[in-house]
DNA sequence: TTGTCAATTCGTTAATTGACGATATGGAGG
DNA sequence: CCTCCATATCGTCAATTAACGAATTGACAA
């Protein structure tokens, strides 16, 4: 593992939306529709950063059924991402943005990935594009 | 200490130049104009790279005469840095990039700034652009 | 197989980043 | 004060990156 692993691990971690992304995931797996309502972001934007963070070997994926559920990878991963991943569980906690998207993956926990999905992508109490013409 | 300072310490230490910086530093604390020679980057390229390291509280700079030498800050850093440099260490130690760039530390600091400079910012036994014309 | 829903990939755009050379700054010494 | 020299800053260019919407792929259910 040598600078190679740690540059994609770094860079992973460095991005502001992928790191709100992972501690929305220390509270638990998330459907990938659930992680876009929380974000209020493009579906194919987070996608794209759900990516790197797997390919960093900071989450891991499991299917089911019709959807996809992301979580931190605690297994057999990278030095780099393994202490990372520990670093940020105690970093950032009372952080307002973090706070706020805890509060939100919450909402998100409690309601579903089914009925986020049959939303939109939406959590209730937030505006996300005007989706009707 | 929120997602800013965060985010600014693990930008700065996920480019590859400035994590070989941080490696050369951990050797001890060098002027400037070492720094450019080991890594053989143009002088105003290195400057910026140090300066976003010291701006997140990474590294520090101390001036003698009309050198500025630069070296890790241990001091009164934020714990994302504090706890990055540490694991820094137990990093990388056998990456290829990363011991040559130790050979070549040793070599500026059996030479010593005023000579390097004198070189225009060059080690012997590699070549730098052409300077003459 | 076909339809449906969700995730990924593609193509574009705007913003950021790293590199460079040229110029400015600011001590040290005349 | 002026000059010299190491370093910092500026302006520019090319490459990378994050965002979006549109099109494609892939899994499930009928």
């Amino acid at each position: 593992m040598g600078l190679r692993n740690y540059e994609s691990v770094l860079k992973a971690a460095a991005d502001p939306t992928r790191v709100r992304i992972l501690k929305i995931l220390e509270g638990g797996e998330m459907c990938v529709c659930q992680v876009i309502a929380i974000l209020s972001l493009g579906q194919s934007t987070v996608s794209k950063h759900l990516f790197l963070l797997r390919a960093a070997g900071l989450i891991k994926d499991r299917r089911d059924r019709k959807w996809v559920y992301y979580s931190l990878d605690r297994g057999n991963d990278s030095p780099y991402a393994a202490r990372l991943r520990r670093n940020l569980r105690g970093w950032l906690n009372d952080d307002p943005v973090v706070a706020k998207d805890r509060e939100r993956a919450a909402m998100a926990r409690a309601i579903g990935p089914i009925a986020i999905c049959e939303r939109n992508m939406t959590l209730p109490g937030r505006r996300r594009k005007t989706a009707i013409p």
